[in-house]
DNA sequence: GAGCGAGATGTTTACGTAAACATCGCCGAG
DNA sequence: CTCGGCGATGTTTACGTAAACATCTCGCTC
């Protein structure tokens, strides 16, 4: 039990067992060439001493960590946390650890920083969870043998991009709106740095022009509740406001808050949609219709990206797209009757 | 610009300073004993080369491998979510990476998986978010060199144990309520696993009793807002219920919705008061009296106290509370007169 | 001015693994 | 019956770094 010295090597396994430290590396890496009976003697051994393998000098030999590295800015956003609890699970299954390189501020400084530690850490691969111009901007030079996979950015030209199709989310929920009746939707916008929140609200007027029907001066909110709020608060005072898009679920919490302070019933007279489909929404005074994201395939097709270059070795920009689903609960009706 | 060869190494930058590669160490390790004009040429030649240190081999060499790991079984808790990113930003200050290792499903056998993975990650250290008694109902064999620090449990003898003080804000939360008039608090509890759970339902009780009050039964519910939705359908449905203090602010989330559609006024004839002070708390209708935890602050201890056992090389068993602190917002008022 | 010590730098070695190459023994074809 | 060949196993070597030890060069003291 008490084993005296440090950590077993596979020599001491290979003493053990009466083979060579290589017989105990095949079997250890699954190689094949090494007779059951052999086989069984080192597993045995590996027991007993409680052998594990030192995976600094694996990665050392074999040139590969078997790790991928994800940048991402913040975790507060259910997305985020949502797309990284995916990809750690989907790694953890393809035999990938994860290391998380977390930037505090969105500066161009600490992204250069992040990329400059990057190239001194252990990994084969990297998915970045951010607005990739922020990398633009920087003069960055990934290291060499790196793969990269973008989320939320327009950079397929020159990265691998995953991301849910914002575009067409944000259709479905102004055709949803127009639908039952509403002569225009108004729009409480993400930030402007926001790839994601830009494709929402282009998509959004694009629908509205595409529907001939006016386009009003979109809100912007930073995605907090608050934000969401104080945009409420202007769109309640406004009499020929009867249906709101908001470009996340948070924001849209505010929106609905704001407007049953200020007695303007939900979905009476005021239909309200969000984006995201966060947990809460089902819980919300009402319930809130909103546009489902799949944050778990996005994290899937992600590990799958950065697999498959790390096999062919070589990068493969593109952008691929997860469909969005609208859910329709109990914040939308038609507009009331004039 | 194009390198031809493979990544370079220190004989590389040794060969073009015109210096032994034992010179190139120091000064890429920041060792004292480098004369200044020596360390400027092996820093130009480092960087004209784009050196960047391999990280496996300096693993190998050092037997350390400046990387924590963290445990952890769901991130779709506000808590863990905000405790991984603290945990994230002051490893990444300390100079230290974090490799996660998610737990899919809280089984004894994936627990178990997760653990034995362990052994080979490259960790010097691991942070468990998740009950502990998970661990020890599984034998399971911690490496020998790593040590352990632990989120949300009463391991405090055998674990360096860091948490929210529970109890307290439990405490402060009845004793607000009562002290606004209700005579008893409902409770809508968490699951019957989680520790934290656990003991704000054993300090909700305890604060009736030592106040003379009657303690009514308590609901249960999963954490997440449709199980504090349900508690709330049953609350509403009790005149005598004019106190409920929920585990969580998503299940008060859920207890805001359900008091609402049966049209009883909060906090005009209930009040709700929840737990965690999430960032949508504000916005709920009506903004949340909530138990604020500072998740910053419980992941800057777990990383400390991480640091302090691989300084000394020995584990360092206890408790560590961190404080918490009431939020007054509009969900409580004074019982309506009878 | 000789010797000594301290600081700067170079040389050797080992960390644990796995690829490449070497060897050994056995089986079947001719 | 002999030899080629192949499968199983052993031996050598290199991965990039940093600790330990060796050497070398000064400047200073007596």
């Amino acid at each position: 039990m008490s084993r005296p010295k440090a950590r077993v090597s596979m020599a001491d396994v290979a003493r053990l067992a009466g083979v060579s430290s290589q017989t105990v590396s095949r079997v250890s890496t699954g190689h094949p060439g090494v007779v059951g009976s052999t086989r069984q003697q080192v597993l045995a051994a590996m027991k007993q001493l409680g052998y594990r393998p030192n995976s600094a000098a694996r990665a050392l030999k074999s040139g590969q960590f078997r790790t991928i590295g994800v940048i991402l800015f913040s975790f507060s956003s259910t997305g985020n946390s949502r797309t990284l609890e995916a990809i750690a699970t989907h790694a953890a299954q393809e035999g990938y650890a994860i290391t998380l390189i977390p930037v505090a501020v969105p500066t161009q400084d600490s992204v250069v920083g992040a990329f400059t530690r990057l190239g001194e850490l252990a990994v084969d691969g990297v998915i970045v969870i951010m607005e990739v111009h922020l990398l633009d901007s920087a003069t960055v030079t990934l290291p060499p043998h790196v793969q990269v996979v973008v989320v939320d950015s327009d950079a397929g030209d020159r990265y691998a991009v995953v991301d849910t199709d914002q575009a067409d989310g944000a259709r479905q929920a102004v055709d949803h709106l127009l639908g039952l009746g509403h002569r225009t939707v108004w729009h409480v916008a993400g930030p402007a740095e926001s790839f994601a929140a830009e494709r929402r609200a282009q998509a959004w007027r694009d629908t509205l022009t595409g529907a001939g029907r006016q386009v009003p001066e979109p809100l912007r909110g930073d995605w907090s509740a608050e934000s969401g709020y104080q945009a409420g608060l202007v769109l309640a005072d406004r009499p020929d406001c009867t249906a709101v898009f908001a470009a996340n679920d948070q924001m849209a919490l505010g929106v609905l808050r704001a407007l049953h302070e200020r007695g303007r019933a939900v979905p009476g007279e005021v239909s309200v949609v969000g984006f995201d489909d966060i947990a809460d929404a089902t819980s919300f005074i009402p319930p809130l219709t909103t546009v489902h994201q799949d944050f778990a395939e996005v994290g899937r097709r992600c590990v799958q990206g950065i697999l498959r270059q790390l096999d062919s070795g070589e990068t493969a920009p593109g952008t691929t797209l997860v469909p969005t689903r609208l859910v329709i609960r109990a914040s939308t009706a038609p507009p009331p009757a004039r």
